[in-house]
DNA sequence: TACAGCGAAGCGAC
DNA sequence: GTCGCTTCGC
DNA sequence: GCCTG
């Protein structure tokens, strides 16, 4: 059966705290059923039964296991797709949202382990070591098909995420989704995308899919693994998740207003039908003259790159190059190729740092972050001013679609990958495909979808003091609170994605209790805050709107620290990104831990900081 | 082989 | 309700 | 993707 297209089975090697698709050489060895192979000068063994990659010449080892074949949804409309055939067994079984039902069964069933036998015991842990991996290969993918789950209802789907979308996601006011009374019951056989639906569509489709995972490590049941993702909704095309800086100077480069460079801003490009017009934020779009340079910032610009800054030149020698390779990053992360964009992106940086202008591959590959790789690709740049692989994605439909997805506030790589499997392509394909029931989306991913074209706007400068001043308003009657408007606004950025706010109490230590739940309800009471995405006990994520004619719906955070915190946690929230990553690595150096709460050396002390320069000294950075 | 570190949400298993 | 796991987002 | 041994 299998055979041919035999849905390749996704290996994965265990890295830190998560997992990732395994090389080319893995897979090829897998295929082959080989034992062991060679690759970058070193020869690894693998014993798939135990999931396990050893490197024989260094000794180490890595976990393996085979994940679930598609993501999400598989499934979705077109059953045919990809495993259309297949999947007899589960099929039925799935039923809509209750997951559960298929859960282990397929799998393992199956397997029953092939001969091998090395004891199974491997697996430490593992009591339920149950599924074997092995069989995965067999078992999975099958599965795979995932259509198999196929709820009750014919059409595929992804479910939906749990019912209730209650807390969270749902809109503040009387406003939003929360009305759709469809969502919930509808879905029964529409894909899900909520996130559970991840699990849910797992077990949808491959039903083992949660458990999926067949790898042997596994304590007992479990089903996913958590991680964590990247990405900037908003920030669309210009700024890729995260940025590593090449040059260790973290120097803070005077804020100076960010020229023109940056315009994609806002925009969403997906003109579909049933798309709610977003006129003022299609202007938007042309408003995009934001980056005023009018405004000037006031504070630093750490780790910004600036770019498109200076006519003094200066480092704009090699724009060209560093805005391809920064393009190759964005799209690189569309592809759920974390790692990858993050090369990128950190070459794209040094190059953009870089006073003299590049001539030639080998000459840039002095500077850190370009290796053979970047050099190769600097000379072809060099030589016709493009690169072939970058024309070739920018017009590659599937990243085409996944820009358009991935707009949407609560859909990343995962969920927008099973959207494109299931046929969903763009954001008007996505409203009506919800509308007609065959994909559920939870709350967050609603209200998301429902501003998505809004929320795809920068917020210029000035009208980011607005909501400071909106902010303090609302604080006013409340527990005194030390307030802080974080993010690029506070790097001086001429225009923001989002506005991140920092609250603490002003005089009291310790925890927050409802120091964050107060200050939302009453800027809610306001008519502020106008839906609700994620609200946790200190970190709530929502959309907002000043009042007055005309203005757009704005993505607000809101994060509440001990105040013995304060400037653990204003670092962290004013970044950059790239400037965070660079300091918790530096930290990672020294055996320390950095995060928004501390700097914990190895033996535990932790480090007083009164000062945000406190935190750079102690890591001996220059401020 | 490692890649920053963590909050919120949601689901299945128990 | 707790725990493990995953996705998404900051 | 890059870096290091
Ligand atoms: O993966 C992330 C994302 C964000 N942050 C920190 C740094 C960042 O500056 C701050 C606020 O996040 P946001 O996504 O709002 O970034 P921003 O720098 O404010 O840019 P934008 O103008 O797109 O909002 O949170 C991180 O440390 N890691
Ligand atoms: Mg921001």
């Amino acid at each position: 059966m299998s055979e041919a297209p035999a849905p390749r089975e996704q290996w994965e090697v265990q890295l830190r705290g998560s997992w990732e698709a395994c090389g080319e050489a893995l897979l090829h060895a897998i295929a082959a059923g080989h034992s062991t192979y060679r690759a970058h000068g070193f020869t690894y063994s693998i014993d798939l039964r135990a999931g396990v990659q050893r490197n024989l010449t260094t000794g180490r080892e890595r976990r393996l296991r085979v994940r679930r074949p598609a993501p999400l949804s598989s499934p979705s409309l077109p059953p045919a797709a990809t495993s259309a055939a297949i999947p007899p067994a589960a099929t039925s079984a799935a039923i809509p949202l209750a997951a559960t039902s298929a859960a282990i069964p397929p799998a393992a069933t199956s397997a029953a382990i092939p001969p091998a036998a090395t004891s199974a015991a491997i697996p430490p842990a593992a009591t339920s070591a149950a599924i074997p991996p092995a069989a995965t290969s067999a078992a999975i993918p099958p599965t795979t098909a995932a259509s198999a789950s196929v709820p009750s209802s014919s059409a595929p789907s992804i479910t939906s995420v749990p019912s209730s979308s209650s807390s969270s996601a749902s809109s503040t006011a009387a406003t939003t989704a929360s009305t759709n009374s469809s969502s919930t019951a509808a879905t029964t056989g529409s894909t899900t995308i909520a996130a559970a639906a991840t699990s849910a569509t797992a077990h949808v489709s491959v039903s083992t899919a949660s458990t999926c995972t067949t790898s042997p490590t596994p304590p007992t049941t479990s089903r996913l693994a958590a991680s964590s993702a990247t990405s900037s909704p908003t920030s669309a095309a210009s700024l890729p998740p995260f940025n590593t800086t090449p040059s260790a100077a973290v120097t803070r480069h005077d804020a100076r207003a960010t020229p023109p460079a940056e315009e994609k801003g806002c925009r969403t490009e997906d003109s579909s039908p049933l798309a709610p017009t977003p006129s003022r934020a299609e202007e938007c779009a042309a408003g995009r003259a934001e980056e005023g340079h009018a405004s000037t910032p006031r504070k630093r610009a750490r780790e910004d790159e600036g770019r498109g800054d200076a006519p003094s030149g200066g480092g704009s020698a090699n724009e060209r190059l560093a805005d391809i390779f920064e393009e190759m990053s964005v799209i690189m992360n569309l592809k759920k190729e974390r790692f990858r964009s993050s090369a990128y992106d950190k070459a794209a940086k040094a190059l953009r740092a870089h006073a003299a202008p590049i001539l030639s591959g080998a000459q840039a590959k002095s500077i850190a972050g370009i290796g053979g790789g970047m050099a190769r690709r600097i000379d072809e740049a060099l030589a016709r001013g493009e690169l072939a692989e970058l024309e070739a994605l920018r017009r590659d439909d599937d990243v085409l679609a996944l820009r358009s997805l991935r707009q949407v506030y609560g859909v990343g790589p995962v969920r927008a990958g099973a959207l494109v499997a299931a046929g969903v392509r763009s954001l008007g394909a996505l409203r009506e495909a919800v509308a007609e029931g065959r994909v559920a989306l939870d709350g967050a991913q609603r209200v998301g979808l429902r501003l998505a074209e809004e929320l795809a706007c920068k917020v210029p400068r000035d009208e980011v003091a607005a909501h400071e001043a909106a902010l303090r308003a609302a604080a006013e009657g409340g527990p005194p609170l030390r307030l802080v408007v974080c993010g690029s606004y506070r790097r001086g950025k001429a225009a923001s994605g989002d506005i991140d706010a920092l609250i603490t109490h002003a005089h009291k230590d310790g925890p927050c209790g409802d120091l964050l739940g107060g200050f939302i309800r009453s800027l809610r009471a306001a008519g502020y805050v106008t839906d609700d995405l994620a609200f946790g006990s200190t970190k709530y994520m929502g959309v907002c709107r000043l009042p007055g004619e005309g203005m757009l719906h704005r993505r607000l955070d809101v994060r509440a620290v001990p105040r013995e915190n304060f400037h653990y946690a204003t670092l962290y929230f004013t970044g950059s990104n790239t400037l965070n990553v660079k300091m918790r690595l530096r930290a990672i150096e020294l055996g320390w831990t950095l995060n928004e709460y501390r700097l914990q050396k190895a033996n535990g002390e932790c480090v007083p900081a009164s000062s945000e320069h406190d935190i750079f000294e102690a890591l001996g950075m220059p401020y």
